[in-house]
DNA sequence: TTCCTTGCAAAGCGTTTGCAAATTG
DNA sequence: CAATTTGCAAACGCTTTGCAAGGAA
């Protein structure tokens, strides 16, 4: 990277929005990795959403670059992609057609619990979303995801080496 | 015009909605001309509208050139800015951002009646709105532009040479 | 070391504009 | 005849992509 932290690993944002400061472990869980240009646009979209609505691509990309001059629009809107993934904001297209960011009010997340070990994994709402919609399709059942548990064996439990084979 | 019916002045509209027949007028009546390539987006217009609503500005592109190949964006963009003005038509933008153009249901008319000589002309829907609009804000007075009849006197009825001077 | 992420640059998309020629009224 | 409208072609703004170099885990 070229930017404005150079040798450094990557900086740890200091979001004053209630989640925010495990979205580097989010990531880090999908494979994904956290970076000076990722801390920085989350600080933008902490900063805009408070200030006014208009987080238009295009402007986050000005203000990531007054952050990081080097900042390109190619990372501003992959980056944009992924925190969508991961449940951070969300995107719509405005009366002029450019895509605006929403920042997600809260960072909702589910639970899923190993009966075996106990383990308790995070589940994200972006993962969830598509079943819960399902859910208040067909049955009107509005479920909220922050207050959905699953119940199952995780990954360790399940392999081989774990003792029990399934 | 390089368009597929060369030599004519311009085929009237066969369509099907009401009020459309009216609409050459609607445009000579200010000033603006009645053409061809027009009638072809009209008539695109009044069949996709019927068929399903996914009518964005470079689909109807498509279908006008399939009318008339040498057709070209400019020339649909820039009558749906017209189509736009006289209340034919609205838009907005879809989930992708394009342009996503609506056929309104009711070619809606007011009424300006002379109390000298009784003459009824018409009063574009267009033409009324941001007063309509503006009652609705200010007095939250929701007026209906087709119940909406202005008296006064009309141009005619005006004039020096018309026996009464006011 | 692996492979995710970045900047660069160029392309892509749908839409808009300037202009001279063609058409309407 | 004057004014509007057209096609052409180029430009526009926003967003996306391919690729090689750079950086995180």
């Amino acid at each position: 990277m070229t930017g404005a932290a150079p040798g450094q690993p990557a900086p740890a944002p200091g979001l004053g929005r209630p989640g925010w400061d495990r979205i580097p472990d989010r990531l880090r869980a999908r494979g994904l990795r956290w970076t000076a240009q990722r801390a920085s646009l989350l600080e933008m979209l902490g900063l805009l959403a408070g200030e006014d609505g208009h987080l238009t691509g295009s402007r986050l990309v000005e203000r990531c670059r007054e952050i990081d001059p080097a900042t390109t629009p190619s990372t501003v809107y992959r980056t944009l992609d992924v925190l969508e993934e991961i449940g951070v904001v969300s995107h719509s297209h405005g009366i002029d057609g450019r895509e605006e960011f929403h920042v997600l009010p809260v960072f909702d997340h589910g639970h899923l619990i190993c009966s075996a070990c106990g383990a308790n994994e995070e589940l994200d709402a972006a993962e969830a979303l598509p079943f819960l919609e399902a859910l208040r399709e067909r049955h009107g059942f509005d479920a909220r995801i922050d207050h959905l548990t699953v119940v199952g064996r995780c990954r360790a439990c399940r392999s081989p080496d774990a003792g029990t084979s399934d």
